[in-house]
DNA sequence: ACGTTGTTTCGGGAGTTGACGAAATAACGA
DNA sequence: TCGTTATTTCGTCAACTCCCGAAACAACGT
């Protein structure tokens, strides 16, 4: 692959909205599937393809944890900067602030606890999964955000 | 238009190779459309889409010169630097290193020069043009790089 | 006025993308 | 073992992209 299809490839990944969105998600950490599929509200199939494509272009990599795969910013991303321009810009979208909030209250419920909320018919539907999250997130307020 | 939404159709330019090839050929200072067809071998029509649409993302200038346009890098990508990290990886693209070298060789000719050469209508827009070009920049009948 | 040339817009066709659900796979826990 | 859960792969379909040629538009020269 030359140089330049490669370039391609890295913009044509974060050329989209829900795959800049999860960029930033990871930005404050590593997070796996399930809990991407929260913050955007898809198909667990489609977010798998989004990331897969992500992972393809380098911008994440994966490790298998047990049950979930972890994923996280890949080390090119922070050592050549790609990224370094979005960021700026995502402080003032409000989608992204309302993810980043979504994203720290994600953080606090355990994963087992998060996968045992019973999503019902309608993954679309923000409010009920939100405040289900949130009231299983007060229960437990000890972990602390990485990075 | 939100910031998200902004940054995802700027991405969505540069995540092009013609569009790339365009913006890397500009770097080196203006150009009007004619010469980019020459660039790219591509319908008049189609650059002229791909400019647009890198000017709807702010990403390019024109100005009206007479009857040719103008286009050049915007302030603000030289400002904000979006397109810094893209820069190093095409000093090792052997299709952008041939782009510049025709740029090069095309801001030598006149503009009235370039278009006075006569174009009959065979195959795509320009062979003729194109290969008068390649004749005289002795580049573009080498890179043929076959596997 | 007229023809020429550069550029843009429009309609259409081939190919790609993005979403889904269903089914398959992998790992845990009872 | 079996059932559950996270993830991936696959088939499908609507929507979009990219490219073209034809036509329209704009500006120059004669």
């Amino acid at each position: 692959m030359t140089p330049l299809a490669r370039l391609v490839q890295v913009h044509k990944a974060i050329g989209h909205p829900v795959r800049l969105r999860l960029l930033a998600a990871l930005r404050s950490g590593p997070l796996c599937g399930c809990q991407m599929t929260v913050i955007v509200k898809l198909a667990p199939s489609t977010v798998s393809e989004h990331l897969s494509e992500l992972r393809k272009a380098g911008l994440v990599t994966e490790k298998k944890e047990g049950r979930w795969v972890e994923y996280r910013l890949s080390d090119s991303v922070l050592r050549d900067g790609i990224l370094d321009p979005v960021w700026p810009a995502l402080e003032d979208d409000l989608e992204a602030k309302a993810d980043a909030v979504l994203v720290k209250e994600l953080r606090r419920v355990p994963l087992e606890e998060l996968c045992s909320v019973d999503l019902d018919l309608e993954r679309l539907q923000r409010p009920k999964l939100a405040s289900a999250i949130a009231k299983a997130a007060r229960i437990r307020t000890s972990d602390e955000a990485p990075r």
